[in-house]
RNA sequence: GGCGGCGUGGCCGAGUGGUUAGGCAGGGGCCUGCAAAGCCCCGUACUCCGGUUCGAAUCCGGACGCCGCCUCCA
């Protein structure tokens, strides 16, 4: 079974499913008020290889992430440009899909929506008042958070050092500036809902809670998100299910952020903020790549360099699949390693991959082992052992496959201008007339082909 | 102030007590009409100072530098 890093227990440790068999997730969505950028991109493609290697694996992974649809923000937002918060969050929950769509991102299983949990939550709120453990002041309903003892593991400081670093406070009048709102009163023209505690709308981080046991039951597997919601988000969250006496979850896993680089994020950089904007402008494959190059807890640099290093590293690998003309194996689908038809030296470096990947998602080492299984391939095949090489090129796909990313065999069309061009150089090239053949290579160049010389003849695909 | 992380060859980026990470870029060679693609060879890195050890990039201590969290955030 796979090891991960556990943030409640600060140390890799072995996943220990619930059910056996089984892997129940639960991953903090996003706030729909605005475009993804590249943060939330990698957020999505690290889950989503996870996810899809679990599965991989033969493991039945069900993945839950959730939309935050009421928040501050979007409210501020809605205000700003003077529509209904609906408009904002239909537009950006539309963007969001649309960009993971893109990314090659594999749907959730389930995609639950806080507004439609509100009752549920609220019911939530009620027991832990309850309980004694949240009281109501003027502005809403907040969580005492000294009545948890071990408040403030995630964040791996006690409740009097958090206490002592916080640095805004809200409401003079929390027993504690760490106590969070769990229902905050409406101010007029608010959306709102009807509660015991007065119209108004939950605070945050009570929907996870919610919607996590609600969905996946107590005690699933896995929660995750990215470092900044380490603390407080999931703390507090933490904090509402144990003093409700429930378990939670049982694996917390947080991966680290997108640096923008020394070059800091500017326009003439290319607008390389926006998630869309970069997918507009680079293969989302490289993206995948660039994610999958470096460990999912370290930080990573995106930047036009590195993005472009990522290019060309995919570019050899696309080269594989169409030496060997190999099918394609990723898509929207989860591919099931079970259903793949290893070969001796495909199982051999399944199984390499697979120890990587089981030492806490140790992708940069699975992506190392299946470049050198590509250097081989491409080594048996001049050598002439076309048999071997071609298993050991299919295993290769297939493991990428398992990790999400397609490898492209596929030829662009051509237009009749390029394929006569193509034809007249191998007219040329069968003539020997050297001089004419490079003469419609460079037309070929021009029109943005790059152009090979295959068994068959000339061979042109898009740089 | 508290807590945590990081400093690796031209660049990106793993690793973790002794054996080649890997990729990109660069140099040389093979192949090719010339290329492209592919293959082979090449750089001998680990912030600094001490210490532990037969042996440290890897462990311990210290210094310097950088970053993050403690407030909304993937």
């Amino acid at each position: 079974m796979i090891r991960l890093y556990d943030s409640a227990r600060a140390a890799v440790a072995p996943l220990e499913p619930r059910d056996a068999g089984r892997v129940s997730i639960y991953l903090c969505g996003p706030t729909v008020y605005d475009l993804p950028h590249l943060g939330h991109g990698r957020h999505a493609l690290v889950w989503d290889v996870l996810r899809r290697w679990l599965t991989f694996t033969g493991l039945q992974v069900r993945f839950v992430s959730n939309i935050t649809d009421i928040d501050d923000k979007i409210i501020a937002r809605a205000d700003a440009e003077h529509v209904g918060e609906e408009a904002i969050t239909a537009t950006y929950e539309a963007a969001w899909w649309a960009a993971l769509d893109a990314l090659g991102v594999a749907r959730p299983d389930e995609a639950p929506h806080a507004t439609a949990y509100v009752e549920a939550m609220v019911d939530l709120i009620e027991e832990l008042v309850d309980r004694d453990v949240a009281y109501e002041l003027d502005d809403g309903v907040y969580f005492d958070v000294s009545s948890v003892t071990d408040y403030g593991l995630l964040a791996g400081q006690s409740l009097e050092s958090l206490r002592s670093g916080a640095r805004v406070e809200t409401n003079l009048l929390k027993r504690s500036p760490l106590d969070f709102a769990l229902w905050k009163n409406a101010k007029f023209g608010e959306p709102s809902w009807a509660s015991p505690f007065g119209p108004g709308r939950p605070g945050w981080h009570t929907e996870c809670v919610v919607m996590s046991l609600g969905l996946l039951g107590d005690g699933f597997d896995i929660h995750g998100g990215g470092l900044d919601l380490k603390f407080p988000h999931h703390e507090n969250e933490r904090a509402q299910a144990v003093a409700l006496g429930r378990h939670f979850a049982s694996h917390w896993v947080h991966h680290g952020w997108v640096m923008v680089g020394e070059e800091k994020m500017s326009k003439s950089l290319g607008n390389f903020t926006s998630l869309t904007d970069l997918l507009a402008q680079t293969d989302a494959r490289a993206y995948r790549l660039l994610v999958l190059r470096s460990h999912y807890r370290s930080p990573i640099e995106v930047s036009p360099a590195t993005m472009k290093d990522a290019e060309r590293a995919l570019a050899r690998l696309d080269a594989l699949a169409r030496r060997f003309e190999l099918a394609p194996l990723a898509g929207a689908t989860l591919e099931v390693a079970a259903s793949v038809e290893w070969s001796e030296e495909g199982r051999a470096l399944y199984d390499v991959v697979a120890a990587a990947m089981e030492n806490d998602l140790d992708t940069p080492a699975a992506v190392a082992v299946l470049f050198e299984a590509l250097t081989r391939a491409n080594a048996l095949a001049d050598e002439g052992d076309e048999h071997r090489a071609r298993s050991l090129a299919e295993a290769v796909a297939a493991c990428f496959a398992g990790l999400g990313l397609r490898l492209v065999a596929a030829e662009a069309a051509l237009d009749d201008e390029s394929a006569d061009l193509v034809a007249r150089r191998d007219q040329a090239r069968s003539a020997r007339d050297w001089a004419s053949a490079d003469r419609y290579r460079d037309e070929l160049v021009t029109l943005g082909w790059i152009v090979e010389d295959g068994p068959t003849g000339t061979v042109v695909r898009r740089g």
